[in-house]
DNA sequence: CATACCTTGACAATCACTTTTATTTCAAAA
DNA sequence: TTTTGAAATAAAAGTGATTGTCAAGGTATG
């Protein structure tokens, strides 16, 4: 109830048009914040109070709602576009840790990269507006799962 | 030359066959060294010396070529997997700069990271094996082409 | 309300990739 | 060498996510 009056001023703005649709859509994925919901999962989650919505309407509505700066897409390579809400004072992407074992997705607020940035601008001249960060590894359980199993010094 | 017989060897270690096609595929990318080919142009350069070769089985290829530490696949989200080689001694992934602009693509060879690893192991016990990083910005002669056009203090 | 333009739902089409099937090749054993 | 069975291949059909088409319906103004 707080971004809601934004995305009608916004969709004017832009020129695009008022629908109920698009405020469903943009309902489920405030509802799942946190989460990372496929355009098809997004699908059934919006047919339930809008059960005559087509799919199309669905993959048509989400790339307007990430240009309007509502969500996020992000991809973790499984065959299929995910989204997110982007929060408010969000300004650049968060980082996301990925298990390699339980495959759960651990969310990084902190953004750390300043340093790495200023680097870049002085070596390359390039200047960063945004990245994509992903971090592949162990979550604290899997390793230390890991650690009980093999606990004899092999580490040659 | 150098990086073609530690094929076979690598093949044979994970009981996988040498095939004419398996090293057509490896050549292609080790010849593309800097590039980042899609799975279709890969098809395409591996026919012209091996006309007869399947679509599936380059697809079928460049996993097994990844699994043995060969290439690397990489997503630029323009629709299709690519692929680069991975080159002796490089530990972790490299970073890729991506110019919103020109939609050129730099490479950057320097981690940088491990402070930042440090902190996320610290801070969520993740223990950190590799990363995909990626910055979207303006590269330097975008940026100074910019810097020219408007270069009245309007920065309101 | 009327007009002009957007947006929508249904569904066909596309696109990258995978599976299936019949056939060939590899390499260990005879 | 020749045999032989598992593994790999080419070609074609299939898959699942996403996009295009188009007639019908909705939205914003006057
Ligand atoms: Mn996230
Ligand atoms: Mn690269
Ligand atoms: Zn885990
Ligand atoms: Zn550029």
């Amino acid at each position: 109830m707080k971004q809601k009056k934004d995305l009608s001023q916004l969709l004017r703005e832009k020129g695009y048009k008022i629908t109920a649709q698009r405020k469903a859509v943009l309902d489920v994925v405030e509802a799942h914040d946190g989460e990372h919901l496929s355009s098809q999962e997004i699908y059934d989650l919006v047919r339930k109070k809008f059960p005559e919505v087509g799919v199309a309407t669905i993959y048509r509505t989400l790339p307007v709602l990430e240009e309007l700066g509502f969500i996020y897409a992000v991809d973790f390579e499984d065959g299929c576009t995910r989204y997110e809400l982007h929060r408010t004072g969000q300004t650049h992407r968060h980082h996301h840790l990925l298990c390699e074992r339980c495959k759960k997705i651990t969310e990084v607020e902190d953004d750390l990269l300043e340093e790495i940035e200023d680097k870049i601008y002085g070596n390359y001249g390039f200047k960063i507006k945004d990245h994509r960060v992903k971090f592949y590894g162990l979550c604290k359980e899997c390793d230390n799962k890991d650690n009980k199993d093999n606990n004899d010094g092999f580490d040659t």
